[in-house]
DNA sequence: CTATAATCGAGACGGTACGTCCAGTCTTCGG
DNA sequence: CCGAAGACTGGACGTACCGTCTCGATTATAG
C-alpha cells in the first residue's frame, strides 16, 4: 500500500491520511472495534470511501495503520545491566499496549490471524522487531559477562511480554497499577536468566 | 441462557444442542472463525436457525458455548510440591489452548471484549476459576511451609499463564515443542516464588 | 420514491429499474404472487437486494411499480356519442386487467388495502384518473345534449367498471369471450344514463 | 375439515370452535389481515395451535371459516316483481360485504386465488349459490311474464354484484350511503333486463 | 495553454450475513 | 383421543456493511 505514482495526475492530498487515521481512532474509542464501519470513518474524516481504499486495501489495514502506526520498538539505551534493560523493555511495551483499548487490540489480533498478509506484516513489524530488541539486550549481557551463554530469544520473548499481554488484554480490570506489575515481571525474568533457570 | 423450563410444552430436544455445538466446531476448523456463518451451522446440524437463536442470543454466544463448553478447570491433584503443582497447571492450560486454532481463540477473545455480557460470562467461567486454582495451589505451598506468605494471586496468574498465551496465540509458529516451553515457564515462576522475587 | 438527486455521487443506473421490473413480472408469471421473493427478483435481475430496496421501500412497492408502471388511463378520443365513449372505456379497462393474472391483481389489491401509503398512491394513480376519464366523457355527453344534467361520477364509475372487475377477478373462469361482456356492460350503462335511470 | 370422529378418545370441545372464530375476528379488526398470526389467535382464544390446525388445514381456511361462516345466500322471498327481487339481492349482498373490513376481504380473495382448494370451496360456497339465487329470480320473472326469455345468469351476476363489490372494496371511501347506491344498481339492471338491453 | 492523468467527495453497485418472524408440524404432559 | 404449551424445520424479510465502481469536479505535470 505504497509506492504508487510517478508523475502525471493530481498528487495525493497528504492531509487525508491524517484525517483518516484520526477519525479511525476517534471512532474506535467511541464505538469499539466491532462498531467501526468504513462509511463512518469516511464521513467523520470528510472523505470519500475511495480515498480510503486508495490507501488501504482493507478495513483492517486501515485500522492497523491508524492504531499501530508508529509503534516502532527500538532497543533501549544500554542501562549497564540486564536488569535495567529488561525493565526498560517491559515498561515500554506496557505503555504502548495501554494506548489502545483492549477490544481494539483483540479485534486487531483476531483479524491479523484471519488474514495471512496482515499476519505477515504484523510479524515483521512487531514480533520481529521485539525479537531483535531482546536479542540485542541479551547480547549485551553476554558481552558484560552477566550471562555465560545467550539464552533462547523466543523463550525470553514469551516469558517477558506474555505476562504483560495477559495482564492488559485478558485480565484487564485488575485494580493494581500496571507499573508495579511490570517491575515484578522484569525482575522475575532477570532472576531466572541470571540463575540459569530459564534454559530450555 | 439456562434454567427456563417449567412443565408444559414440548421440551427442548437435547440432541440439538449437541448437533449445533458439533457443527460449529467442525465449521470453525474447516473455514475459520471469520468464515463461520449461522446459516452454515444450521444446515450442517440439520436444524433450523430458530432452534439456534432459541438457545443462543447471538452468533458469538453460540461459538462460545460450542468451543469452551467443558473447559472447567479443576485444581490439580496435590503433587506434593509447589513446583509440581505449577507444572501441572501450565501443562493443562497449554493443552486446552492447543485444542482450538489460534484464529478461533482470537476471534472469541475479540468478541468477548466487544460484548459486556459475554465478557462477564468469560470472566466468571474461566478467569475466576483459574484464580481459584492458583489460589488453592499457593495455599497448599504455604501450608507445606514452602512459602512464608501467600503471594498475590493476580500476579502469579499473569506470570504463569501469560507466557503460554503469548507463545500459543501471538508467536504461534515457533518450531519448538510446547511441552519444553511450559516446563521452563513453570520452573521460572516456581523459582521466583520460592526466592521471594515475585513479591509486588 | 422519486426526485431525489442533486449532483454528487454515482447516479442510479437506469437499466436497473428496468431489470427489476422485468424480473418481477417474469417471476410473478412463473410463480404467482405468493411465490414471489425479493431474493429471487434480485437474482433474476442480476442485481443486489440493496439496489431494490434503494428504489422501493417494501416488496409490495416493488411489485406495484413493476406491474402498474404505465397503466395511465387517458380519456378516449371523442367518439361522437356517449355510447361510443363508454364502450371505449370498458374495452380499455378490460384489456388492461387481462394483462396480469388474477392472483397478482388480488395480491396487489390486498397489499394496497393493508398499507395506507400504497393505498393513497393507488387511489391517486388509478381511481382518480378513472374518475377524471369518466367525468370528461359525461361532460362531453352533456355538451352534446345527450344528457340533461351531469350524473354522479362515482355511481357511473362503479356501474361501469364494477362488472368488469367482478367478471375478470371474481368469476374468472367464465367461458364466454370478455369482449361480448364489455359490450353488454357499456350498453347497459349507456341505456341507464340516457333514460335517466341511474340517478341516485 | 369435518366429519371425523366416531367413538374413542376425548370428544372435541365445541366451545373451542367458537373461541377460535371470535379471536380471529377480533384480531382481524385490531390488526388487519396482514397482521394476523395464528399464534396470536391461539393465544387470544386460550387455545393451543394444534387445536386450530386440527380444525382448519391452513390459516386461510381458519379465516375463511371465521369470517364468512354463515354467509349462505338464500333466494329472497318472492316480492312479486323482478325489480323487488333484484333489489332484495343487492341489499343482502351489500350488507354482508359491509360486515368485514375491506382489507380482510381483499386478503381473503387474494389467498383464495392463490390456492386452488380454497378457490373451489369459495366458488361452490358463494359464487355457485349466488348463481342459483339469480337463476331462481330470473326464472320467476319469466314465469310471471316479465321477461320473454331467461337471460344469461353469468351476465346478470356480474352486472348486479360487480358494482357493489367495486364500490365497497375498491372505491371504499365514498361518502354516500351505500343504500342509495344499491337501489341505483338494482334499478339499472332491472331496466336493462326489462328492455332487453342486457342480452349478449 | 491545453491535454492527460490521477485525485477528490458522494454515493450507487453486487454480494453476503445477520437476526427476526411466521406457517405448519411434532412432542411432551395432563385430563 | 383431546387439549395447552411450546419446540421444531424451513424459508422470506428487511438491514447493514464491505470493497468496487461511476459520476462530475479539481489539480497537478507534460507537451
Amino acid at each position: 500500500m505504497s509506492e504508487h505514482r510517478q508523475p502525471g495526475g493530481r498528487p495525493r492530498d497528504g492531509r487525508i491520511d491524517g484525517a483518516i487515521a484520526q477519525a479511525t481512532r476517534e471512532l474506535l474509542a467511541e464505538r469499539g472495534y466491532a462498531g467501526l464501519t468504513v462509511d463512518a470513518v469516511a464521513a467523520r474524516a470528510g472523505v470519500g470511501k475511495a480515498a480510503i481504499y486508495r490507501r488501504h486495501a482493507t478495513k483492517q489495514e486501515m485500522i492497523f495503520a491508524a492504531t499501530v502506526h508508529d509503534m516502532q520498538e527500538q532497543p533501549p539505551p544500554d542501562s549497564g545491566s540486564l536488569r535495567g534493560d529488561l525493565a526498560a523493555i517491559t515498561r515500554t511495551i506496557a505503555s504502548q499496549l495501554s494506548t489502545a483499548p483492549p477490544d481494539v487490540l483483540h479485534g486487531l489480533l483476531s483479524d491479523i490471524h484471519a488474514d495471512t498478509a496482515l499476519g505477515d506484516r504484523f510479524t515483521s513489524t512487531f514480533l520481529e522487531r521485539e525479537r531483535l530488541v531482546i536479542t540485542e539486550v541479551l547480547h549485551r549481557a553476554v558481552a558484560r559477562g552477566e550471562l555465560a551463554e545467550r539464552p533462547d530469544t523466543g523463550v525470553v520473548h514469551a516469558l517477558l511480554l506474555g505476562p504483560i499481554f495477559y495482564r492488559l488484554l485478558i485480565l484487564v480490570d485488575d485494580g493494581e497499577p500496571i507499573g508495579d506489575f511490570t517491575a515484578v515481571v522484569s525482575e522475575t525474568v532477570t532472576a531466572a536468566l541470571l540463575s540459569g533457570t530459564a534454559r530450555p
